[in-house]
DNA sequence: TACAACGAAGGTCAAAGACAGTCAAAGTCA
DNA sequence: TGACTTTGACTGTCTTTGACCTTCGTTGTA
């Protein structure tokens, strides 16, 4: 086992516990007998968004690393829903949507408040009806997959 | 919790009780354990107006550190942005606007990033360029619009 | 009463300290 | 050979500290 493998098992280990961790980078680094950069390059190799990590940091004095985890399954969810919505959908088809996004909480009430704000007949207003549904489809979607970016 | 943030916290707490404090720098350097000038580095740090603070002071004997929480009422901020916005706005007034509202704190950068995906042109698509930017016009006020109401 | 000296605040700024980030070079392994 | 690792010098950012400055109420004195 390489040191960048024991790095990233060690780190996962502690996330199995909680959803999200506070690191500091030169006391990890010397609990492993490695130089601090290797830590970065671990987080960078392995605990990218791709794979479902968020990872913030603070400098300074008492600076730290934050690794979160996202579930990633809320993300294959989200994209269930955004491959399911078509070329079209109209106000009624959102709402169920969005009931049914938050049943599942997969997005907040705020998220569902904003969605809807952006799409509705009144928000579209003026675009004839198959146009609008068109473009209705489009921002629904495209603010879905913001949010599954995160 | 590195010493800036402990002091940070505390005020906030004090804050938390009534919109205006008053404190000593000399005493609250002496209860925190620091030196004074570290207050100034919180306050000037921390309790910016961006962030809604208004602080004053006054030396000499008996002086004192008011500390104001203005609320510069940002649902008040966020109207005038809509109320600028008129009726077309293009991908760049949009950003534009983004930049100052992140700037100011009005929004965060998530709520950024769903406006800007909910408003780019690539969601618009399909639609002739002014009808696009009318569209887009309503459907950024309108989320903004729902975040006033939160 | 006028006012100068004093002491008690708070303000400023630069240097030092404490972290984390970056990048390129060297090393390793299939 | 090429992809992945490891290392460390250098950089960037935030924090902490302390010396020195400014302001202002108080007090002593002519």
């Amino acid at each position: 086992m390489n040191l960048s493998n024991a790095i990233a098992q060690m780190i996962t280990e502690m996330l199995s516990e909680q959803n999200e961790i506070e690191i500091q980078r030169n006391i990890l680094a010397q609990d492993l007998g490695c130089v601090p950069s290797q830590i970065n390059y671990v987080l960078a190799s392995r605990f990218t968004p791709e794979r479902g990590y968020i990872v913030e940091s603070r400098r300074g004095g008492k600076g730290c690393i934050r690794i979160t985890r996202v579930s990633y399954d809320k993300n294959t969810l989200l994209m269930k829903v955004i491959g399911s919505v078509g070329q079209r959908i109209d106000e009624k088809g959102v709402e169920a949507h969005l009931v049914n996004l938050l049943y599942h909480e997969l997005i907040s009430k705020r998220d569902a408040a904003l969605i809807s704000a952006a799409t509705s007949d009144s928000t579209l207003r003026g675009l004839p009806a198959d146009v609008r549904d068109y473009i209705r489809a489009s921002v629904f979607k495209q603010i879905l997959i913001t949010i599954t970016k995160e």
